[in-house]
RNA sequence: GGCGACAUGGCCAAGUGGUAAGGCAGAAGCCUGCAAAGCUUUUAUCCCCCAGUUCGAAUCUGGGUGUCGCCUCCA
């Protein structure tokens, strides 16, 4: 399997540190807001990669840290009255909700930066001891130019950097490349060997992959916009406390565009997962996101996900055949195919249009293709299950036939029977009134020689 | 200014040296009482422009043009 590494800039066969253990960490939401559609794709691509080192046969642990001690989460603490726990709470829970219902895995190991306060006040520590550090009134910074590697990720050369660095009022950096590993923060801090403060972000990263995953790990990713200073500063910290390298593969997702604009909080023109949740179930989400390569820029539009709807409808919608557990799908030529594609860096638009080859011959009566399209597209993350109507749903869309019909029904099963009677009788103007009536409370109906059945739109 | 990426049919998109996957949308036909779903056929002499390398380039090289991202919190 190849992975593109942003470190070296290149395809790399992905080899596991250990055998076929894969250590992967995942930089994880700061829980202060709605997660919108950006971080969807972020967390879909990644549960895509976990899915799919299963499925190989990789025995993957995933890491994805929660960033629950932030400025964000303080100022909204303070705005709302409650306390950062409640606040960072709060959306962690709403955060939970959003990735379950996109059907995303929950990860292995989901660290609270708050309960890994310890290990990061020992890494800091290990910093200043080795001179890779110093404090600065009740602040301790990082000597970025004692790292030779600095900007070795981002490939920035260190004197661009410093155009852009800068010194904040009241920060006593010894220079302005310097970034902080613990800030002063007598209100809302914890006790450290430097006074009342709070950690940086950066260190969060590094100490909770390190206390969950050990020193050196198979891979790190997260959103490109966080290679600089985020990754950068990670590699600096984690690599001179532990005076070994830190991550092998680093991997990083493109942005969702909206009028070719990354979408973000700060632009304000985001769409929260919630509300995309209300319009396009899970499956268009997903299929949208990895109709696109992990890396590349993917517009957002309404067009986009109504054509990603019809399309994984289409694949979803696949004749069904009872799941054959005998059959070895590993030795059919699209398990070939769609392996080739995963291989190659996560192929994902090549590996679904493996899965509409399937579609088709599934729809062509072929033997076994269905069992071999419902586990790839599982593998993918796909659901196959139909939404279900409640029993008031259904209740509902008879009463309004019964109404229409002046006629009472009280099951779906006598419905049809009469409207099967009417069709015999070629009463079309009623078997239509039905059909229609149902259409209106999401309810299609298909004849066919079989019969008629129902299911939910 | 520095660093990185992208440009393929109406839309989305794969393809990185051997003659353009797939999806959506559109058209025609089959099926159907009519539908829905499905099936069949159909839609790029051409891949932003120019020059070069090659028997051969969307694919490699050089030069343009355009778009985007990072360099500040950000998935």
């Amino acid at each position: 399997m190849k992975l593109h590494n942003t470190y070296t800039n290149s395809l790399e066969e992905f080899t596991p540190i250990d055998g076929n253990k894969v250590k992967m960490y995942v930089c994880g939401p700061t829980v202060y807001d709605y997660a919108h559609l950006g971080h969807a794709r972020c967390y879909i691509t990644w549960d895509v990669l976990y899915r799919y080192l299963k499925f190989r046969g990789y025995d993957v642990t995933y890491c994805r840290n929660v960033t629950d001690v932030d400025d964000k989460i303080l100022k909204k603490a303070e705005k709302e009255n409650k306390t950062p726990e409640e606040v960072s709470q709060y959306w962690y829970k709403q955060f939970s909700n959003s990735m379950q219902a996109l059907n995303t895995l929950k990860p292995d190991i989901e660290p609270f930066a708050t309960k890994t306060l310890g290990e990061m006040i020992s890494m800091v520590k290990d910093l200043i001891a080795n001179g890779y550090a110093y404090e600065a009134d009740g602040d301790v910074y990082f000597r970025v130019k004692k790292f030779g590697r600095y900007g070795s990720l981002s490939g920035q050369p260190i004197d661009q950097l410093e155009i852009g660095a800068r010194i904040e009022v009241g920060e006593q950096k010894e220079d302005p490349l310097d970034f902080a590993l613990w800030k002063k923060d007598e209100k809302f801090g914890y006790k450290s060997p430097w006074g009342i403060g709070r950690p940086g972000w950066h260190i969060e990263c590094s100490a909770m992959s390190r206390k969950y995953l050990g020193k050196t790990i198979d891979i790190h990713a997260g959103g490109a916009d966080l290679i600089f200073p985020h990754h950068e500063n990670e590699i600096a910290q984690s690599e001179c406390a532990n005076g070994c390298r830190f991550v092998n593969y680093w991997l990083h997702n493109g942005f969702v565009t909206i009028n070719k604009e990354k979408m973000s909080k700060s632009l304000g023109n985001f769409l929260t997962i919630d509300d995309l949740l209300k319009k396009y179930d899970s499956n268009t989400i997903r299929f949208f996101i990895l109709t696109n390569h992990y890396r590349m820029p993917v517009e957002f539009s309404d067009e986009a996900l109504s054509s990603a709807q019809a399309g994984v409808k289409r694949m979803l919608n696949a004749k069904r055949t009872p799941i054959d557990e005998n059959l070895d799908i590993t030795k059919t030529e699209e398990y070939k195919q769609f392996t080739e594609a995963m291989d190659d860096d996560l192929n994902t638009s090549k590996a679904l249009a493996v899965l509409f080859d399937l579609t088709n011959k599934a729809n062509k009566d072929e033997k076994g293709a269905y069992t071999v399209l419902f586990k790839l597209a599982t593998a993918l993350g796909f659901t196959f299950d139909k939404p279900e109507l409640s029993e008031d749903e259904l209740n509902n869309a008879l009463k309004h036939v019964s109404q229409k019909l002046e006629k009472d029904f009280s099951s779906m099963e006598e419905l049809i029977s009469y409207r099967k009677t009417a069709r015999e009788e070629k009463n079309w103007a009623v078997a239509d009134a039905i059909r229609l009536a149902l259409d209106e409370y999401g309810i299609v109906l298909k004849d066919s020689k079989e019969g008629t059945t129902w299911e939910s739109k």
